[in-house]
Formats: C-alpha cells, sequence, structure tokens
DNA sequence: ACTAGCCCCTGGGAGC
DNA sequence: TGCTCCCAGGGGCTAG
C-alpha cells in the first residue's frame, strides 16, 4: 500500500513526464456508486463537475509529496491533492482494470488513476493556502528531512502510554509510516510493536529512529512495495516486498542471523502487526 | 483527550 | 464449478 517510499516514488515518476503539459479534459465515475459524505471529494458528483471546469485549461507545474499525499501543483494557484490509500497509484499512458480517474493531457497522453477499492481521497484547493489545510498542517515532520533523533523522541514521547507501532503509525507524529514499514522499523530495531512508548530505552529509540530512515531509503531505493496493488507511474512493481523480515511473514523463521525465532502476528490498534518474538525485546 | 470499534470498498483466497 | 465467508487496512467518524 502506499507509504512514503511507494508516494515518493510516484511523485519522482510524475515530476518527470507532466511538467508543462495542459489538462485538457477530465472524467471519473467515482460518484456512481460512490456517494461521498464529504462535500470537498471528487465521489461527490458535484464537486466533480467543478472540480473539471476549474482545472481544464491549467498547466502542471510540478508535484510533491507530503506525507502520504500527491500534491500536483497547476497554474492558476491551483493544487490537486491526492491521498491514495490502500490500493490507488498514478498510471501514465497506461490503463488497468481499475480506473476510476483519467485526465487528458494536450501530449495526447493520459494520466489516470486505479483505485480498486475507491479508498482514495482528491480533491483541489488554492495552492498559496497549503499551510492552512488541515489534511497538511496536521502531519508531522518527514523522517527523511534531517529529522533530528532529538525531535524524533520528543515527538514520540508525547505519547507515553501508546503502542510504539501505533505511534510510529500516527502522521500527527511523523508523516508518511504505515503497516508495512512499522513492522519492518522495528524488526530491525529489535523492539517489539506493542511496546509501551514510554518503557522504551533511549539506546532502543535511537535504534529506531537509525532503522527508520534506513528502512525507508531502502524502500526508496527498490521503488517501493508492490506486495499489495502498487506499481509505478508505468505499471512496474517494486521490489521491497522481496525484502520483508517480519511484515505478512507469521509462521516464518526470522532471517536475523542465529535468531531461530518464528514470526507472529498480533492486533494492535485494529491492524496486523508481525514481529520475532526472540529478538524482539 | 483518549481509545476501541465500525465503516468505506472490492478482489483474492480458503473452505465446502 | 461456484457459492459463502473472511481478510487486507488508512483514516474518518462515533460512542464510551
Amino acid at each position: 500500500m502506499p507509504e512514503l517510499p511507494e508516494v515518493t516514488t510516484t511523485v519522482n515518476g510524475l515530476n518527470k513526464v507532466l511538467p508543462n503539459l495542459e489538462i485538457t479534459a477530465v472524467w471519473s465515475d467515482y460518484f456512481l456508486r460512490t456517494a461521498s459524505k464529504r462535500a470537498d471529494n471528487i465521489k461527490n458528483k458535484k464537486y466533480f463537475e467543478k472540480f473539471k471546469k476549474e482545472i481544464i485549461g491549467q498547466k502542471i507545474k510540478n508535484c510533491e509529496r507530503r506525507g502520504k499525499n500527491v500534491l500536483i501543483n497547476l497554474t492558476g494557484n491551483k493544487t490537486v491533492l491526492v491521498h491514495m490509500k490502500m490500493t490507488g497509484h498514478f498510471l501514465y499512458d497506461r490503463r488497468d482494470k481499475f480506473i476510476h480517474l483519467d485526465f487528458s493531457l494536450s501530449n495526447g497522453k493520459h494520466l489516470t488513476f486505479s483505485d480498486m477499492r475507491k479508498f482514495a481521497k482528491i480533491f483541489l484547493f488554492e495552492t498559496d493556502k497549503k499551510n492552512e489545510l488541515a489534511d497538511l498542517k496536521t502531519l508531522g515532520p518527514e523522517p527523511l528531512d534531517n529529522l533530528s533523533f532529538q525531535t524524533f523522541q520528543s515527538r514520540i514521547l508525547k505519547k507515553t502510554k501508546s503502542k510504539i507501532k501505533t505511534v510510529l503509525m500516527d502522521q500527527s507524529v511523523v508523516a508518511g509510516i504505515g503497516n508495512i514499514y512499522s513492522d519492518e522499523i522495528l524488526w530491525q530495531a529489535g523492539v517489539r510493536p506493542e511496546r509501551a512508548v514510554g518503557k522504551i530505552s533511549v539506546a532502543e529509540m535511537k535504534k529506531i529512529w537509525s532503522a527508520m530512515k534506513k528502512i525507508l531509503r531502502q524502500s526508496i531505493s527498490l521503488g517501493g512495495d508492490s506486495m499489495s496493488d502498487y506499481r509505478n507511474i508505468h505499471d512496474e512493481k517494486g521490489k521491497f516486498q522481496n525484502m520483508h523480515k517480519a511484515y505478512r511473514r507469521a509462521g516464518k523463521k526470522c532471517s536475523k542471523n542465529g535468531c531461530g525465532g518464528i514470526i507472529k502476528r498480533m492486533i494492535i490498534g485494529g491492524r496486523s502487526a508481525h514481529f520475532c518474538p526472540v529478538h524482539q525485546k
């Protein structure tokens, strides 16, 4: 599912093909069977018509990532925000069975959005109001943006009683980490996902901090994780799923040297957590 | 202010 | 073969 490395991969791909292209038409069928309760989402037909009218004729300036959100900056002080949620991904000049949004571009090609489970959240806002946008201003710092250990630790420790996995996945603490990477980070750091944050030592916290940076960077270098539906904009799979040590490996041997543990699965905060009961303490 | 639990959604896999 | 049931889960929302 798209977490920081996958969204980064998508945005890097989009920035290679989209800048300076004009949006000439927009199509969607999101609202056919899905009536969004939120007025500001293209799943709402009225909103989609307005969205369409406002972006046709605008040029794409560039794309950026903030947390798990894709921001497509357009001319005319407009930005499209896309949260891909579980199964969403952009495709350039490609289609698949689950296209629910299609931008026609001035070079004759299409930017499409595949979203099997239709969980995505997509809306338009005024670029200069970015700092006031609730979806963005509640996000914590970017883990790969010179996030110091001191800052990381102090943000984590605001939730002393909460479980470390839940806190790592809390977007207001640190932005961009979801279920896959929280499992992998904690496996690497040797810390159990259900440990209360307040009972984690400074040495362990440092291991979590450095594992977070290492693993996110490693996944970006592998083009992200395609165990589920994620594909890059050319419909190619990433390779991080081949590196999993914990996520979805319940019942398999822990691959840490000399460990001998068997990966276990448990539910934490309504999400499945995977960990090694031997070397993760 | 916190958390637990439901909801959105649909394909894939297991079981019969 | 084909049906039913369960599972995947980010994040919004509500009830407690």
